[in-house]
DNA sequence: TTATATTGTTACCCATGAGTAACTTAAACT
DNA sequence: AGTTTAAGTTACTCATGGGTAACAATATAA
C-alpha cells in the first residue's frame, strides 16, 4: 500500500471518529484532545492532517457533497418522469443519511466561522437544493408532479429528511424500509383521507 | 408598575437579546458580554436574572413550551374532525415559529449540558409531539386522516416545520400565506399528479 | 547503511469567556 | 429622613481548549 493511500485512509479514520464526537457531543464540547484520543494519538498529531478543528467539518462536506451529488447524478440519469426521479432521491437519500460523516455534514452545515468556508458551504448546499428543484420541475413539465412552488417544497423536503439523520439509527427498532414507505406516502399522497 | 413586573419585563427583554444573538452568532459564539451589551448593561447584572449562560436557554424553552401547548389547547378544544385540527395547529404553529425566542428554543433544543436540564427539555418535546400524533390517531378514527405510521409523520411534519424557523423571515420576499398555502397542500395531497 | 521525508510526541503559549467577590448607586418602603 | 433591598459596576479568577515550537522516532529511498 502507497503512502499517499495510508494517509487518505488515517484521515478518513479521523474524519470518521470526529463525526461521531460530533453527532454524540456536539461540535464546540468536543475538544481536539478527544478526537485525539479516539483515535489514540495526540492532538498535534491531527494538525498533520487537517489544517485545524474547522477543517474536519470541511473535510466532511465535501465527502458529504461528493456522495449527494453522485447520488443525484445517479438519479436523474436514469430514465423516468419526475416523480419517479424524485421516489428515486429521497431512497437514495434516506440510504445516504446513516453515514456519520454525512450526518455529521447536515447537523453542523452552517457553523461555518471562517468566511470563505461559509460562502463555499451555502454554494454546496444551494447547488443540491438546486438540482432538488429541477427534478420538481421536470415533474410538473411531464406531468407528473402536481403544480407547486418547487423551492419551498424542496426546502420542506430536505428540512424533514435532514431531519432523519439526527433520529434514525440504522440498528434502532424501526424498520429501514417502513421508514422510506412512510416519507414516500406522504410526499406521493400527503395524509388527508380522499373517500 | 409594580417590582415584580418590571423585573419580569427586564428578564423578558434580555432573554429576547439573547434569543436574537443566540440565532444570528450560534450558542457557543455569542458570550456572555455579547448579551449584556446588547442590554446596555455588564455581564454580571445578568446573573441577577438568570442563573448561569444554559438558563437561558432553559427560560427560552418555558416560554416556547407555554406557547406551543396554548396552540395545541387551543387547537383541540376546537370542534372539528382531526384532519381540521392538524390543519390549524400547523397555520398556528407556522405564526408562531417566526418569534425569536421560540426559534431560538427550536434550534438549540438538544443542547443542554446540564442532565436534569436535559431530560426535563427531552420530557417536555415529547409531551408536544405525543400531542399532537394524538391529532393524527383522532384523524384516523374519524376518517379525516388516512392510515398511516403518526409516530413518523409527526416527526416528520416536526422537521419540516421547524425547519422553516430556520430560513422563513417575516420581512422577507416570500409572502406567509402562500407559505402556509404550501406546506398545506403538501400534507394534504403530497405533490404527485393525480389525473 | 546513511540521508531524508514522514509521523508522531512533549511541553508549552495564550485568548477567550464563564462565573464570582466586593463595592456603589438607585429605588422603595416605613 | 433613614434603612433596607434591588440593580448594577469594576475588577478579578480560573478552567478550557485551540494552536504551535521544538524535539524524537520511524519509515522510505538512495
Amino acid at each position: 500500500m502507497n503512502r499517499e493511500e495510508k494517509r487518505q485512509l488515517k484521515l478518513d479514520a479521523i474524519l470518521r471518529h470526529a463525526a461521531a464526537a460530533f453527532m454524540e457531543k456536539g461540535y464546540y464540547k468536543t475538544s481536539l484532545d478527544d478526537i485525539a484520543r479516539l483515535h489514540n494519538v495526540t492532538k498535534p498529531t491531527l494538525y498533520y492532517y487537517v489544517k485545524n478543528k474547522e477543517d474536519i467539518l470541511i473535510k466532511c462536506e465535501d465527502v458529504a457533497s461528493v456522495r449527494i451529488n453522485g447520488l443525484l447524478d445517479q438519479v436523474t440519469a436514469c430514465a423516468g418522469n419526475g416523480f419517479i426521479q424524485l421516489e428515486n432521491f429521497i431512497r437514495g437519500y434516506i440510504e445516504i443519511i446513516t453515514d456519520d460523516i454525512i450526518r455529521c455534514h447536515i447537523r453542523h452545515r452552517g457553523q461555518r466561522e471562517d468566511k470563505a468556508a461559509r460562502n463555499a458551504s451555502l454554494k454546496m448546499h444551494r447547488g443540491i437544493e438546486h438540482r432538488v428543484r429541477e427534478i420538481f420541475i421536470k415533474g410538473m413539465n411531464d406531468g407528473s408532479i402536481r403544480d407547486c412552488n418547487s423551492t419551498i417544497i424542496a426546502i420542506l423536503l430536505f428540512d424533514a429528511l435532514n431531519g432523519i439523520s439526527a433520529w434514525y439509527r440504522d440498528e434502532g427498532e424501526l424498520n429501514h424500509e417502513e421508514l422510506v414507505q412512510q416519507v414516500l406516502l406522504l410526499v406521493t399522497e400527503g395524509v388527508k383521507n380522499k373517500v
